[in-house]
RNA sequence: GGGCGUAUAGCUCAGCGGGAGAGCGCCUCGUUGACAUCGAGGAGGUCACAAGUUCAAUCCUUGUUACGCCCACCA
């Protein structure tokens, strides 16, 4: 016997080790013989990781489609693995190393790199147990990580390839620099926050104390201003750049400073003897309207500065070390201003190197934190009176600095303010490996689920930059690339394959020194599902498994991987003819979990829903399932615990409907024929699991995970449980053995059918109760079950219940409208019945009795006086009420019910009335509409027959 | 600035070119041997606003308003 409450904090472990020990879930487990396969890579989780809300809803998802697949006998592998996750993981490392007061630096990078392999087999991949206690049905004997042996063999063999192909490159690049890690991040990496910033505006004297006629005019072209001017005025929100500007650039229609065009201007700020001077450029990227019109170009510290510096040959001169503070290397300042003058004298540019090595920070700011440097830069400027001003409310001259919002680049993991960096670092041409990719999803070849989101997609895709793939960092992959004594690059998967094309470069053997380097963390997660199956090695799995079938992720990392894994895919994968192969052919989107008023879960916010918590409180099974049926396409998931707890009460009436089954003698496991199926209730609860089964299946092909659990939902709970079961009760009481059987049969199946239908979603119960509702053993796991299909759809039925439970529910209506006692026994009078009425009142008679507390039912006797009356079709139903009933109350009852109707009656003859409607609404939609006004005219007819013999 | 999305019951959300739905909450009643993590009944909505297309619009189109997200180099 069942224990009275489902105890899901032992069954779970139980269950999960059951299914362990039976390896349940290796790949190709419980398949059919010559079966499809199915293939879902996970998202591999950093190693860091721990589950949180978003992986609670990814996984879910995945494991009921896995789930699903593998009871459908298809051939399947759910791939696991996690991520080394460069910065996240150094960061963790570096942080215990900080407790102890080390420095990586002085461990050194191979120490290092050893203490985190240590850490990772000590402390790391602690998600895996969680999504193990999520039910996630991967194959874990084929765990991968991206730092594996097998894994890193994929890494060195693309990068590779894909240099010898030109598609890898190394360069001098403006990157995003992230000060903390001390790295270059991808601008992925980087969020744009709108932060409270200053504008401020400057004066940059022309040369020579050269002066020239200012004028502004307005849109009319009335002159508004005219003055003579010896400085150029230059706004900036960065105003320690300054020392690196290269050029101050004007548009080239801009009249105002036509005339200077090509002159000299000095930079306002350093030692008044080495002040800088700098061109003044044109260029189409100023705005006239915007400020006043020119800009300052420091090509080493401004994305947009720097394309302007690389169109007209402006020198980009570093001012920051990888700290972000302000250079404080090489020689005093003063050469290096010369040096700077004569480039401007020479025209000519030097190399990226030697520019590079120039340090144009003054020698009173080298050194300082860059916040520091800005601060002592506006004192200084202002001081020297080179501020632009403007009057202030007493009249009084005041620097012109405007307060204003700005957008600020910041690491999404340090939180530190990014700074642009012209640095060395390799690239991926991603414009190239775009290209297959954008078409496999415009040929619908890769489709995206809701489809929606191929847009942002091709958005992306279509304007991608070059990939910064390398990191200054010591965890990751180590990028194969060997310098020689000149320089010269030697790219190779091993060492010794570096030193032979050393060896046939120079004629001789040289010395080699790696690029220190390693590699983004997306390059290896890019190549997951092909690196997970084998690849480059031929491999059984890889040809069996590869393309995969679904990829699921949440929005937040379709650029950083989707697309990626599109670009590799498409790039090394080939099918038999050569054609490329992409890694998979669906990509469904789901949403973003969110506390239950909408706001992103963050941990500063402190709204923070813990998934293992929650399946502390409520169990797995509750947690998924609320996760499914939430999780409707193209919309947030707003998670509210008492959704949680409603979810467990479902769990809990599966587990009570089963007892109530036990203590009635129902069978499990007999080889049920529904076929067999006499008995209208049973033919009835088999037609509604048919469709059921239907509902489902069809849900969860298309993805419509909430529509599947809310058909699961109806079907125990309306159907099965507040009908099927209650009409059976009358059955298992009575004297009839051969219903009774029958009974107790389809019962057992039903129930039966119904674990399999819910397992993708509950799969820890109905396990459970699939083992403990036989005597002995059942065949086959649940897990490994076959999934259910409709058995047959039986139209009378299903109308006869339909009936049945119509009569029921009205009877019990007007019951509490009258306020009859719940436990008192009615007499029941049928006026009108149609021979097929009586016979439903005969089939069903106990249940009537049972399910409305019904005394007697009596067709065709004289109509009582005092009574509630109700229509149902043909038939008038009288509960003889005298003495109990409020005649008041009856009446009232019935005027509204006939307000009602005349309300719906209108509506249909002025629908039907209308000559355009019959003639060119389909025929079906008329005639429904003509029938429904039929019934509605019918039934008011007896409404008002009834409100008569009320007197 | 561009792109996308969302506005339906008190709350959280489904739905859909032809009769407005669910869960939770609320109200009334109920300890009938599966289940109070329950049962029975009930109240509650101009489907954001405006115009258009259509025989018919909550649904399609356009506009408006509000909110959310993503992308973006205005110094």
């Amino acid at each position: 016997m069942l224990e009275k409450n489902y105890d899901f904090a032992t069954a779970e472990p139980r269950i999960a080790k059951l299914w362990d020990e039976a390896d349940a879930f290796a790949a190709g487990s419980g398949a059919k013989p010559d079966a499809d396969p199915f293939t879902i890579v996970i998202p591999p989780p950093n190693v860091t990781g721990s589950l949180h809300m978003g992986h609670a809803l990814n996984n879910t998802l995945q494991d009921i489609m896995v789930r699903f697949e593998r009871m459908r006998g298809k051939n399947v592998l759910w791939q696991p693995g996690m991520d080394h996750a460069g910065i996240a993981t150094q960061m963790v490392v570096e942080r215990q190393l900080a407790e102890k007061g080390q420095h990586r630096r002085e461990l050194g990078r191979e120490k290092f790199v050893e203490k985190i392999w240590e850490w990772k087999e000590q402390s790391g991949g602690v998600i895996f147990n969680q999504l193990k206690r999520l039910g996630a049905s991967c194959d874990w004997s084929r765990e991968r990580f991206t730092m594996d042996e097998g894994l890193s063999k994929a890494v060195l063999e693309v990068f590779v390839s894909l240099y010898k192909e030109g598609l890898i490159y190394r360069g001098k690049r403006l990157v995003n620099w992230d000060p903390k890690f001390e790295t270059a991040i991808s601008d992925l990496e980087v969020e744009n926050t709108e932060v409270d910033g200053h504008m401020w505006h400057f004066k940059y004297p022309l040369a020579d104390g050269k002066t020239y006629e200012y004028v502004e005019k307005d849109a009319d072209g009335k002159v508004t201003l005219r003055e003579t001017r010896d400085y150029i005025s230059i706004a900036t929100t960065r105003p320690e750049t300054m020392l690196g500007d290269g050029a101050v650039a004007v548009h080239p229609d801009d009249e105002r400073y036509a005339s200077i065009v090509g002159e000299l201007c000095e930079i306002p700020v350093g030692p008044k003897e080495h002040r800088r001077l700098i061109p003044i450029i044109t260029d189409d990227y100023p705005d006239p309207d915007f400020g006043s019109g020119a800009v300052k170009i420091t090509g080493a510290h401004d994305f947009n500065d720097y394309m302007v510096a690389k169109r007209n040959n402006i020198p980009c001169y570093r001012l920051m070390d990888i700290k972000a503070a302000m250079r404080d290397d090489g020689a005093p300042y003063a050469e290096n201003a010369a040096q700077a003058m004569a480039i401007i004298k020479s025209g000519q540019l030097p190399d990226e190197n030697t520019v590079d090595a120039i340090n144009l920070v003054p020698d009173e700011y080298r050194g300082l934190d860059r916040f520091e440097a800005r601060n002592r830069i506006v004192a200084d400027i202002n001081a020297d009176g080179l501020a632009v001003t403007i009057k202030d409310d007493e009249g009084n001259e005041v620097p012109f600095v405007e307060n204003k919002k700005i957008m600020q680049p910041f690491g999404d993991r340090s939180h530190v303010v990014i700074e642009p960096m012209l640095t060395d670092q390799w690239f991926a041409d991603a414009e190239t490996l775009a290209k297959p990719a954008i078409a496999s999803v415009r040929e619908g070849r890769t489709n995206f689920v809701p489809k929606t989101w191929e847009n942002t997609y091709f958005h992306w895709m279509e304007n991608i930059q070059p990939w910064c793939i390398s990191r200054q960092l010591w965890w990751g992959h180590r990028i194969p690339a060997w310098y020689g004594p000149d320089g010269t690059t030697f790219v190779e998967k091993s060492e010794g394959d570096a030193q032979g094309a050393a060896e046939r470069y120079y004629g001789k053997s040289v010395e080699l020194t790696r690029d220190p380097d390693v590699l983004d963390t997306w390059f290896s997660s890019a190549l997951w599902p092909f690196s997970t199956l084998g690849w480059p090695d031929k491999t059984k799995e890889l040809d069996t498994y590869y393309q995969t079938d679904v990829l699921v992720t949440g929005l937040d990392i379709i650029f950083f991987w989707v697309a990626r894994m599109m670009m590799m895919g498409l790039h090394f994968m080939k099918d038999a003819d050569g054609n490329p192969v992409e890694p998979f052919h669906t990509v469904y989107v789901h949403a973003l979990v969110r506390d239950k008023h909408g706001a992103k879960m963050s941990k500063s916010k402190g709204n923070v829903i813990d998934p293992l918590e929650l399946m502390d409180e409520y169990g797995t099974d509750a947690l998924r399932f609320t996760l499914a049926i939430m999780a409707a396409q193209g919309r947030d998931v707003k998670l509210d615990t008492a959704r949680i707890a409603g979810y467990r009460n479902f769990g809990t009436k599966l587990w009570n409907a089963t007892r109530f089954a036990e203590m009635n003698g129902v069978v499990r496991g007999t080889g049920f024929d529904p076929e067999s199926a006499k008995l209208t209730v049973n033919r009835w609860i088999l037609t509604e699991l048919s469709r059921a089964v239907d509902d489902i299946t069809f849900a969860i092909e298309k993805f419509r995970f909430n529509d599947a659990a809310s058909s699961a939902y109806r079907f125990v709970w309306n159907q099965t449980c507040d009908w099927y079961l209650e009409l059976l009760k009358p059955i298992f009481s009575g004297e009839d053995e051969a219903a009774k059987k029958e009974a107790q049969a389809c019962a057992g199946y039903v129930l039966d059918q119904t674990y399999k239908l819910l397992h993708p979603f509950m799969p820890f119960m109905t396990e459970e109760l699939w083992a403990d509702t036989i005597e002995g053993e059942r065949p086959s796991l649940l897990c490994h079950a076959d999934w259910p299909e409709a058995v047959f759809f039986d139209r009378e039925a299903n109308d006869e219940i339909n009936w049945l439970i119509s009569l029921v529910s009205e009877i019990r209506s007007v019951r509490a409208e009258m306020n009859i006692k719940p436990g008192l026994k009615l007499p029941m009078v049928v006026i009108g019945a149609s021979e097929q009425t009586v016979a439903r009142l005969a089939t069903h008679d106990a249940a009537i009795k049972t399910l409305a507390r019904i005394e007697t039912i009596d067709v065709g006797a004289e109509v009582p006086k005092a009574s509630a009356q109700l229509v149902l079709g043909e038939t008038t139903i009288y509960l003889p009420l005298e003495g109990l009933i409020d005649l008041g109350a009856e009446v009232a009852r019935l005027g509204k019910e006939q307000g009602a109707l005349d309300k719906e009656i209108k509506q249909l003859s002025g629908k039907l009335a209308n000559e355009r409607f019959v003639a060119n609404a389909p025929a079906e939609v008329v005639q429904e509409n003509r029938d429904r006004l039929a019934n509605a005219e019918a039934k008011r007819h007896k409404i008002t027959a009834a409100l008569e013999r009320m007197g």
